[in-house]
RNA sequence: CGGGGCGUAGCUCAGCCCGGUAGAGCAUCAGCUUUGGGAGCUGAGGGUCGUUGGUUCGAAUCCAGCCGCCCCGACCA
């Protein structure tokens, strides 16, 4: 992509309204525009970075057997009415009448939704189990917003709900999203924790929270040290086998938030934990049979028994891992964004662009990235050096090759890693034999 | 929902206290000079001063209502 043909608004100065780093940097990096308090418009480059984020939740949802649906964002109250939760949720929904009176809402979430499906489709013990997800927009009328798209208003969202005929097979389905969660996170380039969280009136250890750690984060978390050491991608998960010891792995160290963290209660000295603070950036949660039961989703079981499914619900905060990510990867300069959710892999300077020796090399540096279908942005404004290092430092992208009159006579291109600020002189043929691997990598 | 703050050019802000018909820097456009970390000079365009009403000969400025946005707290993916 040609820079000069790119909407790609960046902002020398900060915003006002942004408080928090990822807010900052996400306008300033021309991600998003706000549209009113709470709810934003995607541009190019923060579209690209969701798709990215989106297409791994995805990739790990598909991969633990759970199937993709879409579920539309207006509900009827009806349903909701059914549940008991239309006059339980409050001013945070939002209310909607449409042309013939009728009420709606703009969903805030979807377990009445998919058990009303459910108990319409499913009849037999047979067709279980089953995990059905979306990747959505919800609206939750935050009193509040605040952080740009952490705390937003309206907000994408992957939401996943099991069904099972009974505890124990509720259980796997539960482990099977605790370790697809724990795989996502990791590759989104997060250290990810998995903390016990409340489970209300239902009660047991089955709900967890994950939180990232990011130094800016809203939450502090204590926890043990060993949980830093543990490395998700590195395990081989078979999906059909008992997964509990892998959760085990990961649960019988001590991590909580500050709020439910009590010093003089807690079953680990305190010289054993670490605080440092933390996102929230998914929840998952096995309720039983409490929509099931009353929106009439069950089966009949072999022996002609009518069974009440078991239910549990598991969310990952998609369009808030953007701004969750940028707390826990950017420097002074700007973001830093992992490989795997960069927009695009290299980012291409023409320090002069005009001249025709950087002229001709930047572009056959360009053709030769693209015809091996790198993602790369070239910078071929006819701006100063110093407002292209600038923006590409801003926006992040991991690799950033830089083409200017010194080394252009040689043919020589210098090939900067953002993360580490490590820089390289490279030839035209070395560069393009890198930029395959790269390709191969990322594939 | 309690408490506080702010709405003036695309962005960051000054002007408001003490009323006299709107400014700076950056950005944009044109030209020249520049070119390895957000350059310089010259010129140009761009604002019903959030909105409605009131006071006044006259309101960005004073008063009131409304709308929007932000911060602290309570709440939350």
């Amino acid at each position: 992509m040609r820079r000069t043909a790119y909407f790609l608004p960046t902002l020398k100065e900060t915003p006002a309204e942004a408080q928090i780093a990822s807010h900052r940097l996400m306008l300033r990096a021309g991600l998003v525009r706000q549209a009113s308090a709470g709810i934003y418009s995607w541009l190019p480059l923060g579209n690209r970075v969701l798709k990215r984020i989106e297409a791994i939740v995805r990739a790990e949802q598909d991969k633990s057997g759970a199937q993709e649906i879409l579920m539309p964002t207006i509900q009827s109250a009806e349903l909701w009415r059914r549940s008991g939760r239309y006059d339980d949720y409050g001013q945070e929904m939002l209310r909607i009448t449409d042309r013939h009176e009728r009420e709606m809402l703009y969903g805030p979430t979807n377990e009445e939704l998919i058990t009303d499906i459910v108990a319409a489709e499913i009849h037999s013990y047979k067709d279980l189990p089953k995990n059905l997800y979306h990747i959505q927009w919800k609206f939750r009328d935050e009193v509040r917003p605040r952080f740009g798209v952490m705390r937003g208003r309206e907000f994408l969202m992957k939401d996943a709900y099991s069904f099972d005929l009974d505890f124990r097979a509720a259980r796997h389905a539960y482990n099977k999203m605790f370790v697809a969660y724990l795989r996502t996170f990791a590759r989104l380039g997060l250290k990810a924790i998995p903390m016990q969280a409340a489970t209300g009136p239902i009660g047991g250890d089955l709900s967890h929270e994950f939180i990232i750690l990011a130094d800016t984060g809203e939450s502090h978390v204590h926890l043990e040290r060993e949980l830093l050491d543990l490395d998700a991608l590195a395990l081989e998960v078979d999906y059909a086998q008992d997964l509990g010891p892998v959760v085990e792995r990961w649960t019988r160290y001590y991590a909580a938030t500050d709020e439910k963290h009590a010093p003089a209660k807690s079953p680990v000295p305190a010289d054993k934990l670490i605080e440092t603070r933390g996102i929230e950036v998914g929840h998952i949660f096995y309720f039983g049979t409490k929509y099931s039961a009353k929106m009439g989703a069950a089966v009949t079981g072999p022996g002609g028994e009518r069974i009440t499914l078991e239910m549990g619900s598991y969310g990952i905060g998609v369009s808030r891992l953007v701004g969750a990510i940028i707390e826990a990867s950017h420097d002074d300069a700007g973001i830093i964004w992992p490989e795997s959710v960069a927009p695009f892999q290299i980012g291409l300077v023409n320090v002069k662009s005009g001249d025709a020796v950087c002229d001709a090399l930047a572009e056959q540096l360009y053709g030769g990235l693209r015809r091996m279908g790198v993602e790369v942005l070239y910078d071929d404004r006819d701006e100063r050096a110093g407002g292209k290092f600038a923006d590409m430092d801003l926006i992040g992208l991991p690799w950033v090759l830089t083409i200017g009159p010194r080394g252009a006579k040689t043919g020589t291109i210098e090939r900067k890693y953002r993360r580490s600020g490590e820089r390289t002189e490279l030839g035209l043929d070395a560069v393009l034999a890198w930029a395959q691997g790269l390709n191969g990598a990322c594939a």
